[in-house]
DNA sequence: TCTAATGTCTCTAGTAGCTATAGGTTCAAG
DNA sequence: CTTGAACCTATAGCTACTAGAGACATTAGA
C-alpha cells in the first residue's frame, strides 16, 4: 500500500495532480486509511504510469479515458486504440508543420534587421505587417492547436 | 471610424477577442458613439494587425505587450525586440524537437502492433510502460511547453 | 415614422490541465 | 507526547479566448 506521496514520487507526478486525475475520473477513488488518507495498490500504480506516459506522449485526458475504457475489454479489436494514436500522430505532424512555418518566418525576420533602433527595426516592422512575410504561417491555414505560455 | 465588427472583420479577429485585448490592456479603450458603442480609428487597426500577426507567429500576449512598450520609444536600440523574437524562436525549436521525439515514438508504437485485440495490442502495452520506448520523450527532458486540446 | 434585423453592450462562466494557497487533520519518529 | 512532515478539502488562479444571457443601438426598408 502506498500513500499518495509515495505514488506520486514513483510515477513522477505531483500529488495534487493525482487528486485531480481522481476527480476527473481517470483513476478510481482508492481506499482510505483510518484517518481518511488515500492508500494505493499496485493497480493504481500501473494506471498512473499509463496516464503519465500517455501524457508525455501528448495525449489529452479525454483520449486517455477512452483508452482505459478500451482496456477494460481486452477481446475487442484494437483498431480503436490505433485510431486514437493515429489521430494524435496526425495532430503532431500538423503542429510540426505549423512550427516549421513559424521557425522559417521568425528566422528570416530576425536575420534581416539591419537597423539598430526600434524605429528602424525589421522585427517590429515585420510584426506590424503580415505582407512582409514570405510564407503564409497564419493560423487558419495549418494547425488547429496552440501552445500555452 | 470603424465599428468593432468592421475592425474585427478587417483583421480576421473575432469581436469578443478585441474586447478581451482591450481588457488586457493590449489596445487602448477607443472612443464611443453617442450610444456607447466602440468606434476605432486607423491606429487601432494597425495595432490590432500587429497583435494578430504576432499571435499568428506564436508570441504570447505578455511578449506583445513588451513589444508595444518598446514601440513607444523608437530611438531605443532594438536589441530588446530581437531578444524577444530570439527567445521565442528558441522555444519554437525546443517544441519542434519535442514533437519530433513524440512523432518517432508514436510512429514506432503504431507500426509495431501485430496483435489484433486490445489485450495483445502494442499501442496499449507501449502506453502502459515507458520502458518499451526507444527514445526518451519525457517532458522533463525537453520542452517546457504544452499544447492545448 | 415605424419596424425588424442585425450589431453591440456588459457580465458571467466555461475550456485544458494542472498549480498554489489556506486552514485544518493525521501519521510516524523520537 | 510532541513535533514535523505529509495529508485532507475547498477554492482560486493560470492562458487566451469563446459562448451565452439579457438589454440597448443602429440602420435599412416599408
Amino acid at each position: 500500500m502506498l500513500t499518495i506521496g509515495q505514488l506520486a514520487k514513483s510515477c513522477g507526478v505531483k500529488v495534487p495532480t493525482i487528486r485531480y486525475y481522481e476527480q476527473m475520473g481517470l483513476i478510481d477513488a482508492p481506499g482510505r486509511s483510518a484517518g481518511n488518507q488515500r492508500r494505493y495498490d499496485k493497480a493504481a500504480l500501473n494506471r498512473l504510469r499509463f496516464i503519465r506516459h500517455a501524457r508525455d506522449l501528448g495525449l489529452d485526458l479525454a483520449a486517455i479515458k477512452v483508452l482505459f475504457s478500451l482496456d477494460d475489454q481486452p477481446n475487442l479489436p484494437c483498431a480503436a486504440a490505433h485510431e486514437i494514436a493515429q489521430a494524435h500522430l496526425a495532430d503532431i505532424r500538423r503542429r510540426m508543420r505549423w512550427l516549421q512555418g513559424l521557425e522559417t518566418e521568425l528566422t528570416r525576420i530576425t536575420q534581416e534587421c539591419s537597423g539598430d533602433t526600434i524605429g528602424a527595426c525589421n522585427v517590429m516592422a515585420s510584426l506590424a505587417d503580415h505582407q512582409y512575410c514570405a510564407a503564409d504561417h497564419s493560423k487558419t491555414e495549418g494547425a488547429t492547436h496552440e501552445h500555452t505560455a
